[in-house]
DNA sequence: GTTCCGCATGAATCGATAG
DNA sequence: ACTATCGATTCATGCGGAA
């Protein structure tokens, strides 16, 4: 398996024809929207997107493993006035292919950027579909349950500075482990709702998002060792994500100066990896089986 | 124009061929998703929903003015495990036949029902879809102005249901006399997510959405005395909201019970009607011109 | 006259059971 | 095999009664 922890250079579509079926635990990826980035990537132009779009989606499709997932952050841009169609379009081509719409979950920008247009408002959201081969994938919900909503509201009235601060980022953090501590309340399943800011300090990339959000669905579909593809990988924020979390990572992008980008984060979060190896070793004394979670199926 | 401000009783597809064309501002509704079963609203299945529709699509087009706004509240079901795409497909259809698809606001409702499954996590959020049918519409996008920072928002945001004057002692003593202090603050325009709570405690009615949703539309689309359309009415919530800012309604639903639900509900906030009568002279005296700043309040 | 706590109530979804 | 019905699950909110 030496395609593993690594990041490729060149088109995904090529790429991934040398990679065996059934292989990748999660597919998480933001490609790049339409015409958005032409001075990048390109460039594919709106009513083009869906074409240039499927025969990647195919190499998705035949390497991720059944009981895997494929998240799709991704959001039409206004063209001429009107939301493109080339988002919902490809929605109906890939269930045409074969692939499950099993759900959108939301993704609510908290400090989207500041603007004002004559007939529109910011644009403060984006959609994070999710795709699957068949219905019984793996989902461990319990690793992304989020403190009781209720608990300041019942407790402290006169904090309402923080208790309101609390609620922002309840959704939003992404080790829920943090936040469990902190108070150790009652923990409740969060919704398809996802409140997180975006990332402020731009690393290079025109597309950045925050590492939380591909470790909240890393948390949520893969366990440890598992394997999770990029395959418009960036400026590395997948990879990363997946190495914190004890993951396996594939990364592919056709610029090569993202490669090089993504290559030297990687190599700078090498450290928290060995501390997680070791934690592996600990774990390995607990009783609860590891693979078992107490859920899907 | 002895059709405004009154409730039809009849299927929406009917009624709306004896109105004139262009005559009306604001269409808000939020029709019967589609459901499997075949109790309440007759229950449209999910495969005919589109076709279902459009018939009444057609009228909408036709009675909204050219520089009016369509705003449709709907979410699509889960069918089989799969998100179905009767919204979707309805988008593309819509734009076949004229309509544009300005946008896209983004309900997050703040209770969503409860529930743990296997495979998915509670859906908390609603489409609002705006569609226009020329891209120079009418916007009053000062209307909907909220204070900097999420906590006063959060805050605003609860006290204008009470602003409706029907409650008092809910916020009466606390946040309520503050308020004029946000009021010459800064303000900012807000996004296109929208953070509302569902209406829970109504016993007897179900009313799908609270008064805060369509009064937030009513403003940013409309100004006074301007016609406020629901077609699929319900509890009247729409109609409702219209009277409260000083807009004339329209309001069908087919079944007979809900028109009278609604009638009785309108007949009901009558008296806050000329309050705000009384509000508007007063608002004269006032150095700001009345038809552009917030006054309703 | 406030504050606090109990409780009913949602545009839900899944899986099993029954026809 | 396919559709209809039912029970179990779960949590933010707002009202009403009590302290």
């Amino acid at each position: 398996m030496d395609y593993l922890n690594k990041i490729f250079h060149g088109d995904c579509v090529d790429i991934l024809r040398d990679f065996p079926d059934n292989s990748v635990d999660l597919i998480f990826t933001s490609p790049p929207y339409a015409d958005q980035r032409s001075n990048t990537y390109g460039g594919i132009k709106p009513d083009e997107y869906v074409a240039w779009f499927m025969p990647r989606a195919e190499q998705f499709y035949r390497v991720l493993k059944p009981t895997g997932t494929f998240i799709l952050n991704i959001k039409e841009r206004v063209v001429n006035g009107e939301r493109h169609t080339y988002v919902i379009e490809l929605i109906l081509e890939m269930r045409k292919s074969g692939w499950l719409w099993t759900e959108e979950f939301m993704w609510h920008k908290k400090n989207s950027y500041p603007g004002k247009w004559p007939n529109r408002f910011r644009d403060s959201w984006e959609r994070l579909i999710q795709f699957n081969k068949e219905k019984n994938f793996h989902m461990y919900q319990d690793t992304v349950m989020v403190p009781v909503g209720d608990w300041a509201q019942s407790r402290l009235s006169n904090l309402s500075e923080t208790d309101q601060a609390r609620d922002e980022s309840k959704v939003g953090s992404g080790f829920g482990k943090n936040i469990s501590n902190w108070l150790g309340r009652d923990m409740v399943y969060p919704t398809n709702v996802i409140h997180m800011a975006t990332e402020c300090g731009n690393r290079g990339h025109s597309a950045a998002f925050p590492e939380e959000l591909p470790s909240w669905f890393i948390k949520l579909f893969t366990k440890e060792l598992d394997v999770v593809l990029d395959p418009f990988v960036g400026s590395g924020t997948t990879p990363v994500a997946a190495i914190q979390l004890n993951r396996k990572y594939i990364g592919i992008d056709v610029l090569e100066e993202y490669c090089i980008k993504s290559e030297e984060r990687i190599s700078r979060c090498q450290i928290p990896l060995f501390s997680i190896a070791e934690k592996n070793e600990l774990n390995e004394y607990r009783p609860n089986s590891p693979a078992r979670g107490e859920k899907e199926r």
